[in-house]
Order: structure tokens, then sequence, then C-alpha cells
DNA sequence: CCCTGATTCGC
DNA sequence: GCGAATCAGG
């Protein structure tokens, strides 16, 4: 496989847009992470926080008030819009509170003004809008989010209500069933995504369906025309 | 163990 | 230029 324009500007857009290695190369397909990761460099996309690398040493936080990041005064816009494949459906806007968003600016404001009355402290709370489409909080509110665990990792908004929960492209690994549910456009379109029959790219019972013994040719189908044009269609 | 990105180095 | 092997942190 070779990096193509097309190949390159994919995984251009996919680096920059926060998607991990493997999850380029998963998207592109025929290379591996490690591929993608050195194309990334030679193309000198700048690299994104890395695991491995130390974070600098940055200390300047000349805000005596607030050592820690005091939630920005105009909220965090949610990663832009991106295709990794044709959006089966328009990403819908981030799940927020309508009560919640409206009161949300106002509350942030006032936490990053200054109070007359000394505050004790208060630990900022993190306070973000995720992919997943956790709720933010109110500086003053404690309970748990609405969503309780944020994704570890900001990825574009999931296309569609339909496949919450279910294996899209994006989460297809080494080790989970890659066989399709459903067909591509489809709003509820997915992936199996039991853990794989080692070796193969799907599990035990899929399987069963991907591999068959080979009949007499007389007795074989002509093969079907290939479904898909090719990796990407724009 | 799993994951991640960075780097090296033979091809 | 390419990418597997390797490294190293989370």
């Amino acid at each position: 496989m070779s990096w193509t324009d097309e190949r390159i500007d994919t995984l251009k857009t996919m680096w920059e847009g926060g998607q991990t290695a493997s999850q380029i190369a998963e998207a592109l397909g025929g290379v591996s992470r490690n591929a993608v990761i050195g194309k990334a460099h030679r193309l000198g996309l700048q690299s994104r926080p890395s695991p491995v690398k130390a974070n600098d040493a940055d200390k300047a936080a000349p805000v005596a008030a607030a050592p820690a990041p005091a939630p920005a005064p105009t909220p965090a816009p949610p990663p832009p819009p991106f295709a990794t494949v044709p959006a089966p459906t328009p990403a819908p806007a981030p799940v927020r509170d309508e009560v919640e968003a409206d009161d949300e600016p106002a509350m942030a404001a006032e936490a990053a003004v200054e109070t007359p009355t000394p505050t004790p402290a208060p630990q900022p709370i993190l306070r973000s809008v995720g992919p997943g489409g956790f709720v933010r909080q109110s500086p003053g509110e404690q309970q748990p989010p609405a969503t309780p665990a944020p994704p570890r990792r900001l990825v574009p908004a999931k296309p569609s209500a339909d496949i919450a929960g279910k294996t899209t492209l994006l989460d297809l690994n080494d080790r989970i069933c890659k066989w399709p549910l459903g067909h591509p456009g489809e709003p509820d379109f997915h992936f199996c995504g039991d853990k794989v029959n080692p070796g193969f790219p799907y599990c035990v019972e899929h399987c069963g369906h991907a591999y068959q013994a080979q009949l007499p040719r007389r007795d074989r189908r002509p093969p079907p025309p290939l479904p898909f044009g090719g990796p990407r269609v724009r």
C-alpha cells in the first residue's frame, strides 16, 4: 500500500483532528500504526501530546488566584466536525441541557471574576463538553456528570444516536470482530465488535460466515461485484 | 498487560 | 521514503 495523495490527506486530517495513529491506520487500511506515525513525522506534522514525552515544565502560572486552569470565559468549542468516513447522518449538536447551558456563561464569568469575599480556594471543577455528550456542571454542583466517564480522548462527535454503544469504524481494532452489521450509509450501521477468533478479523461466529469450505468449480457462484468503489468516497 | 507517540535504522 | 523494531511513559 502506498501513500497516495488521498491517503496522505486522510492522514493529515485525522492526525490534526486528534485521531490516534492506530485509528488512522485502521481507517486507512493496509498500514500499521508505526507506518502512520513514521509518515506523520516525515510530513512534518507536529507531535501531539505524547504519553511518552515528559511534559514541559511550564510552571508559568502567574495568576495567583487560580493556579489551576480556570474554566475559560468562553466555552471550549467542540472538536470540529470531521468526516473520517461518509457520515451516515449529520453530526448532531453536542448534547447539552438547555437550562444549564443558558446559565453557564454567567456562572463561568462569575467564577472567573474576583469575588469580594475571599473564596476558600474552590477547586475548579473540570467542566467540558465531550463528544460523548456528558453535561457540563456548574461550579456549585457536586453531582457527577450525567454521563459518568468522559471519553479518554477527544474524538469527533458520533454521527448518529442510532449507533450509540455500538461498534463504529473508529472503534475497530485488531481484536474485535469487524463483521459489518447493516450497510454503510444507514444510520445504525456498525460492526459486530465481539472478541475476534484469534488470528482472524472476525469473531468465531462470523468466521463461520466469512470462511467456508471450497466448493467444486461447477458449484460456485460467480463472485459478486465489489460493493464499494474504494476506501474513500467524497 | 493494555494503550500511546518517538525514534532508530535497515531496506 | 518507508515502516518494523524498539523504546518509554501512562
